[in-house]
RNA sequence: GGCCCCUUCGUCUAGUCUGGUCUAGGACACUAGGUUUUCAUCCUAGUAACACGGGUUCAAAUCCCGUAGGGGUCACCA
C-alpha cells in the first residue's frame, strides 16, 4: 500500500480579517504541504449567515497573498476586485466549490444527513438533526497524543441546524464530510477544536471515512496571558474612545462603545481618529505596522516549534525543509511583540539600502501620504538612508522623523534637552547655535557631506569639545529632543530654510533666563 | 462546576520519550561597562528557571502519584 498523498487545508470562517494564529495554522499546513509535495487546499467555512461576509472573504484571500502562503485549490487567488471569489468557475482544484455554502446549494451534506437518519444513527429534534454520541471514543492527535473520552461525558450534538439556521450543517458536521470528501490527510487546527474532535472521529466512524490525522496546535496568548483575540484591539480601542470622551459617530460606534460588538473595523476607526495604535492582533495589522512578512512568518513559526539546533532566524525553505510535527510543543505560548520587533529590526538592517528604500516608499504610499507629500519622492532616499540601521519596523522613520514633516513652529522643546544642551553654563549651546546659524546661512552647498564637514572645522576652530557640540544644540533647535539621525543628512534633508527658522524660533523662544 | 489539555530564566524555548554527559544551554528583554556628535547599531560582562509535595532509584528537570496554577470546551459560532 502506498502512502496516501498528503493533503493539507486551512478552513477559515470567513468572519473578520486574518488572525496571527490563523496566519500560523495555515503557514503549517502550508509547510508541510510543501515539504511532503503535497496539496493546500483552502475552504472557507461559511455555514453562519450571519457573521460570515464576502469582504471578509476577500481579506482573508489578500493576507494569506501577502504572506506568501499560497494553495492549491479554492478560490482564486486573486486580489483583483474584479474578480469574484465565489464565481464557481474560477476556483481553482477539482473537490471543489470550497464554500461551504455552496457545498450545501449543491446538497452534498444533505445526501449524508439522510443516510444517518435513515440508518438511526442520527435523529429530528425538534426542527434540527442531532448525531447520537452514545459510545466512548478515542483518536490520536499528533501532538497530544491519545484522547479518550467515556460516553457520559459526550453529548448528542446538533449536525444540521432548523430553519432559524437556514437548515445549514453545522461546523462539526461541515469538517468532517469536508475533509473527507476532499481527501484532506492532515488536519491541522488550533488547540481550541481537540475538545471537539471526539465528535468528529465519531462522525468519520459513522460515515464509514477514513479518519485524518489531528494535529492541534497550542494557543496564542498575550502577555497578560490571555487569549490573543480582536477583542483587545476593542478593548483598547474604546477605552481610548473613553478617555477622549469621543462622541460615538453613528449607531454602530455607539454600540462598539457600549460594549455591544467588537468590530475591528470601528476599532481601527477610532485609533485613526485619535492617531493611536491600537495592539496588532491580525495580519494587516501587522502590515500597517511596517513588519515584513517574512520576518513575521519566521516568529509566528517559532511559537510553538522550533527546529532544535538552535536556529531562530529562518525563510521559509528552512522551514519546509526541517519542519516536523515532532517538534510542536503543548503549552501555550505569550507573543512577544519586542522580539518581533527585534527581529524585524535585524531584516530591514541587513538588507540593501536601494531595497530598503523601495519598501519605506511603498509603505509611506499606503499609510503615511505626509511623509511622501513633504519629503518628495526625489528625496526619499536621504530619509530612508537615515533611518535604515534605526528602523524596528517600517513605521519607525514616520514616528521618530517626525519633526521632519511637522510646521516649524509647532516645535515643541523638551525642557531636559534644552538644560543640558542650550541653556547651561550660562547659554553656552544657545551662543555655538548663535555663532553657527551664520555658517549655515552662508552655506552655499546645502548637502550632508559639506555640512558635515562644515560643523567638523567649526569644532576645530572654536576649539570645541567635539561636534556634539554643535550637534546636539542643532538638534534641540531642529527637532525639540537631543534625538535624530545624523546630523548632516538631518540638516540636507530639512532644507536650508527651515533649519534657519527652527534655529531663529529656539533663540526666540529659549533664553537663559526662561530655565 | 463536569470533561480535556498544559506547567524549565520576565518571555520564546533546548533538554523529558530512551534517568547519569545539566554546577540546566540559546534567543529576546533587563542591568553594567566600552565604541559613537545624540539615538540606534555594535562589542564585552552579568542577573535570572526545572510550580509545589510525596514516591521509585545508587542517581530524577527527565519515571509514578497527589496538590496548586493556567488554558480549552461544554451553542441550531466556528
Amino acid at each position: 500500500m502506498t502512502a496516501k498523498k498528503v493533503v493539507t487545508r486551512f478552513a477559515p470562517s470567513p468572519t473578520g480579517n486574518l488572525h496571527i494564529g490563523g496566519a500560523r495554522t495555515a503557514l503549517f499546513a502550508w509547510a508541510f504541504a510543501r515539504q511532503n509535495g503535497g496539496q493546500l487546499i483552502l475552504r472557507l467555512e461559511d455555514t453562519d449567515l450571519a457573521r460570515s461576509s464576502p469582504e471578509s472573504t476577500k481579506s482573508v484571500i489578500r493576507d494569506l497573498l501577502w504572506l506568501g502562503l499560497e494553495w492549491d485549490q479554492g478560490p482564486a487567488p486573486t486580489t483583483d476586485p474584479g474578480v469574484d471569489p465565489y464565481a464557481r468557475d474560477i476556483q481553482i482544484g477539482d473537490k471543489g466549490p470550497y464554500f461551504q455554502s455552496q457545498r450545501h446549494e449543491d446538497g452534498i451534506y444533505d445526501v449524508l444527513i439522510q443516510k444517518l437518519l435513515d440508518s438511526g444513527q442520527a435523529y429530528e429534534d425538534e426542527d434540527a438533526v442531532r448525531f447520537r454520541m452514545d459510545k466512548d471514543i478515542a483518536f490520536d492527535d499528533v501532538v497530544y497524543g491519545r484522547i479518550e473520552i467515556k460516553a457520559d461525558d459526550l453529548e448528542d450534538f446538533i449536525i444540521r441546524k432548523g430553519e432559524k439556521g437556514g437548515r445549514l450543517p453545522t461546523f462539526h458536521f461541515a469538517v468532517t464530510v469536508d475533509d473527507a470528501l476532499m481527501e484532506v490527510t492532515h488536519v491541522i487546527r488550533g488547540q481550541e477544536h481537540l475538545t471537539n474532535t471526539p465528535k468528529h472521529a465519531a462522525l468519520c466512524d459513522a460515515m464509514g471515512f477514513d479518519r485524518p490525522q489531528w494535529v492541534h496546535l497550542p494557543s496564542i496568548m498575550n502577555a497578560d496571558g490571555s487569549k490573543m483575540s480582536k477583542r483587545d484591539k476593542a478593548k483598547a480601542a474604546r477605552k481610548a474612545a473613553n478617555d477622549a470622551d469621543l462622541q460615538p459617530a453613528d449607531d454602530n460606534m455607539a454600540a462598539f462603545n457600549a460594549k455591544d460588538n467588537d468590530d475591528t473595523d470601528i476599532a481601527n476607526a477610532i485609533a485613526e481618529a485619535l492617531g493611536l495604535s491600537l495592539p496588532e492582533i491580525e495580519v494587516a495589522d501587522f502590515k500597517r505596522s511596517g513588519y515584513l512578512q517574512h520576518v513575521l512568518l519566521n516568529y509566528i513559526a517559532l511559537l510553538g516549534w522550533n527546529p532544535g539546533d538552535g536556529t531562530e532566524r529562518f525563510d521559509l525553505d528552512f522551514l519546509i525543509k526541517h519542519f516536523g510535527y515532532d517538534r510542536i510543543g503543548k503549552s501555550n505560548s505569550q507573543f512577544d511583540r519586542t522580539k518581533l520587533a527585534k527581529f524585524n529590526a535585524e531584516a530591514l538592517a541587513e538588507m540593501p539600502a536601494d531595497k530598503f528604500h523601495e519598501l519605506l516608499l511603498a509603505h509611506c504610499k499606503a499609510y503615511h501620504l505626509d511623509f511622501l507629500d513633504k519629503i518628495g519622492e526625489a528625496n526619499f532616499q536621504t530619509f530612508a538612508g537615515m533611518y535604515q540601521a534605526r528602523s524596528q519596523t517600517l513605521n519607525t522613520p514616520t514616528e521618530m522623523g517626525r519633526f521632519f514633516v511637522c510646521d516649524d513652529d509647532a516645535i515643541e522643546y523638551n525642557a531636559k534637552a534644552v538644560k543640558k544642551n542650550l541653556t547651561k553654563s550660562d547659554g553656552e549651546g544657545l551662543n555655538v547655535l548663535k555663532q553657527f546659524r551664520d555658517e549655515l546661512n552662508g552655506c552655499d552647498d546645502w548637502t550632508g557631506d559639506t555640512l558635515h564637514a562644515l560643523i567638523e572645522s567649526f569644532t576645530e576652530k572654536h576649539q570645541l569639545k567635539n561636534m556634539g557640540s554643535i550637534a546636539q544644540p542643532l538638534r534641540v533647535a531642529l527637532t525639540g529632543n537631543a534625538v535624530s539621525p545624523e546630523i548632516g543628512p538631518t540638516l540636507e534633508l530639512l532644507g536650508k530654510q527651515t533649519v534657519l527658522n527652527r534655529i531663529d524660533r529656539c533663540l526666540k523662544t529659549i533664553t537663559t533666563d526662561s530655565d
